[in-house]
DNA sequence: AAAAAAT
C-alpha cells in the first residue's frame, strides 16, 4: 500500500504527518502528490472531503522548503484561492498544521476582517497566502502585496468560483502571477467553463480524479417529507431533532432572511443554535462555525455559504429546510454529513411549490428519495423519457404508489459491494468525462431498490442517532447548556485516527 | 431566483 513516504516527502513533513495521525494517503493525495512534486500542472477532480488540501499543500510545502528562500516583504511565494471566507480559513488552518515544524509562513486574506492586520502580516513576509479573490485584489491595489514571485497557484473549488462570478477577478489575478509557475486547479465538477479555464491557465496539465465523485453523497441516507408549507417544515424539523438528541444538525435555508428567522425561532423554543449566512459579519460567521465545530451548539442554520467544503466532523443530520434552486447545491449540502467514513442522514422538506426542485435533484442524482411522510404529490413522478429513454424506471416503482416509500440507497451489506456496483455519482455526471461503462450498471442497480417502510426509516433514524452520537452524551443535548458540559472536543478526538490519512477529510 | 464576494 502507498504510504506518504512513498510519495517523496521529506522527513520533516513526514514527522509532522505522523504526529497528526496521518499514515495512508487518500486517493487524491496518492495521485496528486507525486505529480505536483514532479512540477506538473494539475486538474484535480475531487469534492471536498477527499483530502484535497493535503494533496496540494504537502508537496507545495515540500517544494518551498527545497527552494529554501525566505519570502521578501509583501512578496508571496504561493497563492491559494478559494470561493468563501470559511473555506479559506479552513484551508489555512490545515496548512498551518502542516508547516508547524518548518519556517514556512501561512497567512489568510479575506474580506470582512481587518485589512490593516493583513497588510502588516504581508509586510513581515508570507510564503503561502490563502485568499478570497476580492480582498486579495484590494490588497494588490494598495500595494500591500505583489504576486510576481508566486511560483505556485492553486484554484480550489473552481466551479464554485465561477458560479459566484469570480471569473473577472481570476483573470486579473492571473495577470499578476508569473507565467513561470505551477498551477493546480481543483473542482468537484468539470463543466465546459472549467475546462476552458483550465485550458487558459494551465499548461499541459495532468489529471487526477477521485473515483467516483458523488461517493460522499452516496453514503447519506436520504428522506423527504412532503409538507403543506413552512410551519409544517418547522414542526417536523423540531420533532426530528428532538428524537435525535445526540445529533448535530445543519439546516439549510434558501434565503438569508429565512435562515435568520428560523434560527431565531429555534432559539426561542430552546434549541442550541446559531446561523451562518452572508448578512452576518465575518466575526459572527466564524464564531458560529467554531461553536458548532466545538459542539457548543448542536444546530447550525445556514444558507449555501456553508453548503460546500465546510468540514465539520460529526454532523449527523442535514436538513434541507428549503430545497435549493440549483440541484447541485443539494449534493453539496448533504455532503456536510457522512464525512470521514461516518454515516449521515439528509432530510428534505418539499412544499408544493418545490416539487419541481425535488424532481431536478432526483434526476440529477438518479435516485428516488425515500418518502418519510406526507402526501406524495401526483406530479412528483418525473415525466417518462425525461432521462434519456429510461422510461422503464417508473415501472420499477412499487405498484400502488399510495404508500410510496422508497429508499434513496441500498441498506446494509450493499455498502460493501464493489464500487462499480454502487450508486451512481450522477450529480457529477453532467460532463462526458465521468460517463463510463459503469453508468448504466449503476442505474440498473438503483432501479432495483424496493419500497421501504416508514418504520424502517424511523428505526434507521433512531439507530443512526446512536451510532453517530458521541458516546456519553445524554438526552436533551439540543438544549442550551449552562457550561461546556464535557461535550467539548471529544468528537474530534474520537475521529483522529479513523481511516488513516482520511481521518479529517480536508486535512 | 439566491447567494457569495471588496468597501
Amino acid at each position: 500500500m502507498t504510504t506518504f513516504k512513498d510519495l517523496g516527502l521529506s522527513e520533516h513533513v513526514l514527522s509532522t504527518l505522523t504526529a497528526m495521525g496521518f499514515e495512508t494517503p487518500t486517493p487524491i493525495q496518492a495521485g496528486a502528490i507525486p505529480l505536483v512534486m514532479a512540477g506538473h500542472d494539475l486538474i484535480g477532480l475531487a469534492q471536498t472531503g477527499t483530502g484535497k488540501t493535503a494533496a496540494f499543500g504537502l508537496p507545495m510545502i515540500e517544494k518551498l522548503m527545497v527552494d529554501g528562500k525566505r519570502p521578501d516583504p509583501r512578496n508571496i511565494r504561493a497563492l491559494i484561492l478559494a470561493p468563501t471566507r470559511e473555506l479559506v480559513n479552513q484551508i489555512a488552518a490545515n496548512l498551518k498544521e502542516f508547516v508547524k515544524k518548518t519556517p514556512i509562513k501561512v497567512a489568510v486574506v479575506v474580506g470582512g476582517a481587518s485589512i490593516n492586520k493583513q497588510s502588516e502580516q504581508l509586510a513581515r513576509g508570507v510564503d503561502i497566502l490563502v485568499a478570497t479573490p476580492g480582498r486579495l485584489l484590494d490588497l494588490v491595489n494598495r500595494r500591500a502585496v505583489t504576486l510576481t514571485q508566486a511560483r505556485y497557484l492553486v484554484l480550489d473549488e473552481a466551479d464554485q468560483m465561477l458560479d459566484l462570478g469570480f471569473i473577472h477577478d481570476l483573470r486579473k489575478i492571473s495577470k499578476l502571477v508569473p507565467k513561470n509557475r505551477q498551477t493546480l486547479l481543483f473542482s468537484a465538477t468539470m463543466p465546459k467553463a472549467i475546462a476552458e479555464l483550465a485550458g487558459e491557465y494551465l499548461s499541459d496539465p495532468k489529471r487526477v480524479e477521485v473515483s467516483p465523485p458523488g461517493k460522499a453523497a452516496d453514503k447519506v441516507e436520504q428522506y423527504v417529507h412532503f409538507v403543506a408549507g413552512a410551519s409544517q417544515k418547522t414542526e417536523i424539523l423540531k420533532k426530528t431533532m428532538n428524537d435525535n438528541p445526540d445529533g448535530r444538525a445543519m439546516v439549510f435555508s434558501r434565503t438569508k432572511h429565512g435562515a435568520e428567522k428560523l434560527m431565531k425561532h429555534l432559539e426561542h423554543v430552546g434549541f442550541s443554535v446559531a446561523s451562518i449566512h452572508g448578512n452576518k459579519s465575518q466575526g459572527q460567521r466564524e464564531r458560529a462555525l467554531k461553536a458548532f465545530r466545538d459542539g457548543d451548539i448542536r444546530v447550525l442554520v445556514a444558507t449555501d455559504v456553508a453548503a460546500r467544503g465546510i468540514d465539520i466532523p460529526g454532523v449527523t443530520h442535514v436538513y434541507n429546510y428549503d430545497l435549493p434552486e440549483v440541484p447541485d447545491a443539494y449534493v453539496h449540502r448533504i455532503g456536510r454529513t457522512a464525512r470521514a467514513g461516518r454515516d449521515g442522514i439528509a432530510i428534505a422538506f418539499c412544499a408544493p411549490d418545490e416539487i419541481r426542485l425535488l424532481r431536478d435533484i432526483e434526476r440529477l442524482m438518479n435516485i428516488d428519495i425515500a418518502v418519510a411522510s406526507g402526501e406524495v404529490p401526483a406530479d412528483r413522478a418525473r415525466p417518462k423519457g425525461a432521462r434519456g429513454g429510461n422510461g422503464a424506471r417508473n415501472a420499477q416503482r412499487p405498484a400502488g404508489d399510495g404508500h410510496n416509500q422508497r429508499r434513496a440507497r441500498p441498506q446494509g451489506g450493499s455498502d460493501n459491494a464493489p464500487r462499480a456496483e454502487r450508486t451512481a455519482p450522477s450529480a457529477f455526471a453532467g460532463d462526458e468525462l465521468l460517463v463510463d461503462a459503469n453508468g448504466q450498471q449503476k442505474k440498473q442497480h438503483r432501479k432495483g431498490q424496493g419500497p421501504a417502510a416508514t418504520a424502517a426509516h424511523e428505526a434507521a433514524v433512531a439507530k443512526r442517532g446512536n451510532r453517530n452520537g458521541r458516546p456519553g452524551q445524554k438526552q436533551g443535548q439540543w438544549r442550551n447548556r449552562g457550561g461546556n458540559g464535557g461535550g467539548g472536543n471529544g468528537g474530534q478526538q474520537g475521529q483522529r485516527r479513523q481511516g488513516g490519512g482520511q481521518r479529517r477529510d480536508e486535512a
